[in-house]
DNA sequence: ATGACGGTGTGGCACCGA
């Protein structure tokens, strides 16, 4: 079984980019982040006919997540049960597997802009909720999967200049105890279960040529549960998608599950 | 130091992202 995430950064402009993704790496599920569309600009049908179901939690302009699936996706929430947020930026669905059920919740974790104003007090608050309430579903659950775009690098080796950056937003010591937080509930950074290339990123600015330059920050994970974490078979970055036309600043990340 | 690029909206720029 194969899982990724992708922030496409406005699925209106990059739905063919999607398709295309799609028809190459025939992933089990996709989890989509900033959407920047209304449930009913959703592009349910051409999903459909590519072989996908898909559980949307759009907004206007910002923001928005999906979880596209093979097949048909249950128990479908939106938003951090437990905590009242206006932005559209979780959606969890459970899916069959030959194991039994697999939770899967993908979220677009806020920015926070930068540390002392109120969008990072927003980032902190929500990460707070995001924790209470999954330490409520692994109880429920074992086998979890949470992805998306955290906007949070985890150590210094996910920045393009750590020395530069450090205690700027995505890498202050508040953000990354977080997401240590996260994973004490019992979470594994996928990608780190494996050997991996040296500044190895998921996101570069569209200035400055920092693709090309390969300045970039990994940003968008994979976390398994630990009763998942033996059955991770692989996680990868892909990014062929960055060098389209028009990318999205974001590349998918996928993971391999054996889970027969 | 600033803004650089790209997306959205109801617009001729502002706001946001990371």
């Amino acid at each position: 079984m194969k899982i990724a995430t992708w922030n496409v950064n406005s699925l209106a402009v990059r739905l063919p980019q999607v398709l295309d993704w799609l028809a190459a790496n025939p992933v089990d599920a996709l989890c989509l982040q900033e959407l920047k569309l209304s449930d009913d600009k959703f592009p349910l049908a051409a999903l459909a006919a590519a072989g996908y179901e898909s559980a949307v939690f759009g907004q206007k302009t910002y923001n928005g997540v999906a979880i596209l699936s093979r097949a048909p996706a249950r128990n479908i929430v939106k938003n951090i049960v437990g905590f009242t947020d206006e932005q559209s930026r979780v959606i969890a669905v459970t899916l069959d597997t030959p194991k039994g059920d697999l939770r899967l919740v993908n979220g677009y974790f806020v920015n926070g802009q930068a540390p002392g104003t109120d969008k990072f007090d927003y980032k902190m608050k929500w990460l707070d909720g995001l924790r209470n309430w999954l330490r409520e579903e692994l109880a429920a659950q074992p086998n979890l999967v949470l992805v998306g775009d955290f906007n949070i690098t985890s150590d210094d080796r996910d920045t393009y200049d750590a020395e530069g950056l450090r205690e700027t937003i995505h890498h202050t010591t508040e953000e990354r105890e977080h997401l240590k937080a996260l994973l004490s509930l019992g979470l594994h950074d996928a990608f780190r279960l494996f050997e991996q290339p040296e500044k190895s990123y998921s996101w570069w600015d569209y200035r400055e040529f920092a693709f090309r330059r390969n300045r970039g920050l990994r940003i968008d994970y994979i976390l398994v549960s630990d009763a998942l974490k033996s059955s991770v078979t692989s996680c990868v970055i892909d990014k062929a998608p960055r060098k389209n036309e028009r990318p999205s600043d974001h590349v998918p990340v996928w993971a391999e599950f054996n889970l027969l």
